[in-house]
DNA sequence: TATTGACCTCAAGTTAACTTGAAGTGGCAC
DNA sequence: GTGCCACTTCAAGTTAACTTGAGGTCAATA
């Protein structure tokens, strides 16, 4: 049972079996070989799809995603990009901590409307400007 | 000149004419008025315009967006919602911060390949639980 | 051995968020 | 007053990331 096939591993890893199948054929996964007409996969596709899962939680397009953690057999990444990205991704961890910041503030100010209140007001373009500088450094804006 | 019409808005807002008109249509900022043909807008249009760009940075679709920052002419936000958006927000950024670092290592790990690093894989481990949590707490998973 | 249910392929449909295009209008500088 | 050009509407097209459906296969269980 060293192999899962591609029930089980829509089981283990919470992505439908269709989806599993999009991703192979969009080079996202590979499976090992087939048992008759039904794909096997090994256990490593189970670490590649946390790493997908991640990305997309991260914000990142599967073709994104694609490109970080290598398209077919080589789960390998150029360890330059790898920091960028970690760089780019903190960046946005700053934009939204203040887009929370903001958020909180909102959520207690006392003023009639949050647009009228000048706190808000300021922590609205600090938490902008993060976005900029955010979406110039990632070069993800579409 | 209080008034911008569409182009100006357009300039100063960073997103275009076309899309301006499609959030007007869907209710996402409205226009003051006419002159002639043309909508006219105000100055808060901006103000909502950057809510708008903080949302969609933070990974929210138009439609909670619209939700967070209200639908018509009132800006005025219910003050609990906030605090849970604040919340998941918070969540969020634990979950990316881990996606960092688990790039930051994998970019410095001396391991032939990151997925037969035992560190790397625990920091893995680690980031999905947090994705998962994150998932589970926002309701937004479609 | 027969059936069942999980798999298969391939095509088409769906949703969000826009973008593009065609055809028309009207404010304003000359 | 006339011509340009930024606006207008409305319909259709686009992209990503799936999902759904129809019709077929086959490995294992009864």
């Amino acid at each position: 049972m060293r192999f899962l096939d591609i029930g089980a591993l829509a089981a283990r890893s919470g992505t439908s079996a269709a989806t599993l199948r999009y991703y192979e054929d969009i080079g996202l996964i590979t499976s090992i070989g087939r048992h008759g007409l039904r794909r096997q996969f090994g256990s490593e596709a189970l670490v590649r799809l946390s790493l997908i899962a991640l990305g997309k939680a991260a914000g990142f397009s599967l073709t994104e995603i694609s490109g970080m953690i290598g398209r077919d057999g080589t789960p390998d990444l150029p360890r330059d990009i790898l920091r960028a990205q970690a760089d780019a991704l903190d960046t946005k961890v700053r934009a939204l901590s203040a887009l929370s910041q903001t958020l909180r503030h909102a959520a207690d100010c006392p003023a009639p409307t949050h647009l009228e209140c000048p706190t808000f007001r300021r922590l609205l373009r600090v938490a902008v400007r993060r976005g900029h500088r955010a979406r110039r450094t990632n070069s993800t804006s579409n």
